[in-house]
DNA sequence: TCTGGGGTCCTAGGACCC
DNA sequence: TCTGGGGTCCTAGGACCC
């Protein structure tokens, strides 16, 4: 038995202010100025350009606090617009799919390349070529780093994202300890707010420190993905990578209000809308749900008029994907929590223990369940050909006055094209 | 009558990620 | 006045069983 080290090559291919660049890709004008992008409802920062982020803009900052920087830099602002960005993505993602399909897509804007196939000096060289195919064919800028694990990936892009080139790899280094002591605690992947606050109380500040913190210590103060965490520093693969996509097991839709609601109609109205659609998610990935969640909440940041948050979950007998059934089993959770006399701000439904549909035939499948899945079909149909919410139930409202706000909208959607911006040859 | 010890399964809530 | 949305996994503790 040999033990010649099969060692990975992994590099994580990151879009540098992802949302930003997508806005620039269709508006020049925005290229070299400081532009931020605004989550829903116009609420928080979830983007920014370097130019913004220089200015001292914080991420996920509520959008009014930062207003008067803003506004005094004419920093540019715009609403977020989802198709735009999933379109772009899944380009950027073709074209990475072109140097190897072990690919893990890991978020809309990040993924893990399997570059093992190379020799630890031509590494550097790929990552660079990636980068440059990706930014000719797509437009869009990223940073590449590349390592042994998928821990040590974020850290090398982690540094590559201040870097001029983009690129850097942590392959062949013999003592990586100096770049590690320099990597925050809380930069590390899997080390979020509460892990920081424990090891900085043991001493631990920065990622070389947690590296060499011994097995047992770790493994005794923390839990597996600690540990897990600790081995992939020093360069021990243990998150592999998940090349295929697996069936989501819940599906979320919730929204914060434009306005405060405080009638039961408008929060009827608004539920109907959320279960219309996460019923309409899980029938494009065939899947049906055996448990619908309700949630609605007041702000938690304005109790003076009182703070009331409450779920209810209802199981189901048997597993469904039926637009009507879903409606009305979550208007009966809403109606089960629902008080009267709060200011309501935000309201959700969750489709959970999912499955595989082709699997729901059961012993009281009827020709009924049958014309049930017809008039779905025939609904979701018409709904993509005629956009969302052409068809629709009664209870979902037309009015929708809890509707989100989205006021700077670059209304750019690639898929119809007398939206797309022109452009004028003189 | 004694009510221990150990196993499984489920769920709610927490922590993390983007 | 105004603070996003959508996921996954782990764990502790309860219920139940023998």
């Amino acid at each position: 038995m040999s033990f010649t080290q099969y060692t990975k090559k992994i590099a994580l291919i990151d879009c540098n202010s992802f949302y930003v660049s997508c806005e620039r890709l269709f508006n020049p004008k925005i290229r070299k100025k400081p532009v931020v992008v605004l989550s829903n409802n116009d609420g928080c920062i979830i983007s920014r350009s370097n130019e913004a982020k220089t200015l001292g803009i914080k991420m996920g900052e509520p959008y009014f606090k930062e207003k008067e920087i803003i506004v005094k830099n004419n920093v540019q602002v715009f609403s977020s617009n989802y198709s735009l960005y999933g379109d772009i993505s899944r380009r950027v993602m073709r074209t990475l799919k072109r140097f190897n399909s072990d690919i893990e897509i890991y978020s809309i804007d990040e993924a893990f390349l399997d570059l093992s196939n190379y020799s630890d000096k031509e590494v550097e060289k790929v990552g660079h070529e990636i980068r440059s195919i990706v930014l000719k064919w797509t437009g869009i800028p990223t940073s590449i780093g590349i390592a042994k694990t998928k821990t040590l990936s974020k850290v090398a892009n982690h540094i590559a994202k201040k870097k001029q080139s983009g690129v850097v790899s942590l392959i062949g280094i013999k003592n990586i300890d100096p770049i590690l002591e320099k990597v925050e605690i809380n930069d590390v992947w899997g080390v979020g707010r509460q892990l920081t606050k424990f090891y900085q109380k043991n001493g631990i500040y920065n990622a070389k420190q947690l590296k060499n913190k011994s097995n047992s210590w770790i493994k005794k103060n923390s839990n597996v993905l600690g540990s897990r965490t600790a081995m992939e520093l020093r360069g021990i693969s243990c998150i592999d990578l998940e090349t295929t996509v697996s069936k989501r097991k819940s599906c979320v839709v919730s929204r914060s209000f434009g306005k405060r609601v405080e009638s039961f109609q408008q929060l009827k109205e608004a539920i109907a809308n959320y279960s219309l659609n996460a019923s309409e998610k899980i029938r494009s990935e065939s899947l049906v749900t055996k448990s619908i969640t309700v949630f609605i909440r007041t702000s938690p940041f304005q109790n003076r008029f009182g703070f009331y948050s409450n779920s209810k979950t209802i199981d189901l007998p048997i597993a469904t994907n039926n637009s009507i059934e879903i409606v009305k089993t979550a208007l009966n959770a809403l109606e089960a929590i629902f008080k009267n006399g709060y200011r309501y701000q935000k309201s959700g439904v969750m489709l959970s223990h999912l499955s595989d549909s082709s699997n729901n035939k059961n012993l009281f499948s009827s020709e009924k369940d049958e014309k049930i899945n017809n008039l779905m079909k025939s609904i979701d149909n018409t709904n993509y050909r005629y956009g969302r919410s052409t068809l629709s139930l009664a209870s979902a409202g037309v009015q929708k006055k809890w509707n989100m706000r989205k006021e700077y909208s670059s209304k750019i959607d690639t898929a119809d094209f007398y939206s797309l911006p022109k452009i004028i040859v003189t």
